[in-house]
DNA sequence: TGTATAAATGCAAATCATTTGCAAATAATA
DNA sequence: TATTATTTGCAAATGATTTGCATTTATACA
């Protein structure tokens, strides 16, 4: 199936309006496939987008973060802004090249951890996090 | 040893000064003994040291970052200050209670798994971040 | 043990990411 | 198509962090 219009029936099925800036900013979630910045986002809209705000950018990534469609990330390197992808496949973590920003996904290898820590601590485990930071084999 | 007299010994094998400033936001860091924000330091130290500025804590835990004597972390939660601990011990991850800020301390159970991802991947890796969330045995 | 000097601090203001308030524009629904 | 609740554009606020600069201070050395 076309990936707009499913992401258009997941709108309504989570009741939220399809307008024409949440259609563009999944578009360019689609298209590239891997976590962006909200401003990386809108700079790549702004050319055929002249009045789109990156007010409205943020506003609905964190929209569509609380619907579940999106996942917010926070790669913290030099700049401090977090990163959003399209919620689809696999729960994953991600390998970062710090050089040239290549973005690898990689299985989660933590589930069996994750219980292992639940039932040391007696914690409800709610979430976790995982990055792996390096070179890529062109950058090193 | 005194753990304060030990810190002033890396400072001078670090080559930088020991200040008044400096001494007391090693000295909260000493006793809390899990990671703090900026903002939680400046304001333990506030009373006895009223001139003190928030600017100078983060110029400070900046640069003990870069000495390798703290280690920046950022448990993303509703607010979005970093946190930062003292370097000591093994390298290790935390385990933290969404509702009450608990942390605890985790042994690192990635490092046969990184090195199979950098076999995998032939990336070097250089670095790797690992957070679980959850609510404590009081907390939920 | 002073004194010169490079480094650190206080302070104010800037910056950067993100959020918010409000009036005008727009999507959904009848 | 008209109504209405929602969304957007826009400007301004907020919160974390950084920076520039004059003053103060820690260190080296006379």
């Amino acid at each position: 199936m076309n990936e707009q219009l499913y992401w258009k029936e997941q709108m309504s099925t989570r009741g939220i309006r399809t307008t024409k800036q949440r259609m563009a900013i999944l578009h360019v979630l689609i298209e590239q496939r891997s976590p962006l910045s909200a401003q990386d986002i809108f700079f790549r809209l702004q050319e055929n987008n002249p009045r789109l705000r990156l007010s409205t950018v943020y506003r609905n990534l964190n929209l569509f973060t609380e619907k579940a469609m999106v996942r917010k990330i926070d790669f913290r390197l030099d700049k401090r802004e977090c990163c959003f992808e399209l919620v689809s496949g696999e729960h994953h973590h991600h390998l970062l090249c710090i050089d040239c920003g290549e973005i690898i996904p990689l299985d989660c290898p933590l589930r069996d951890y994750q219980r292992k820590i639940s039932q040391e601590t007696e914690y409800t485990i709610l979430d976790h996090t995982m990055k792996i930071y390096g070179l890529c084999p062109q950058c090193k």
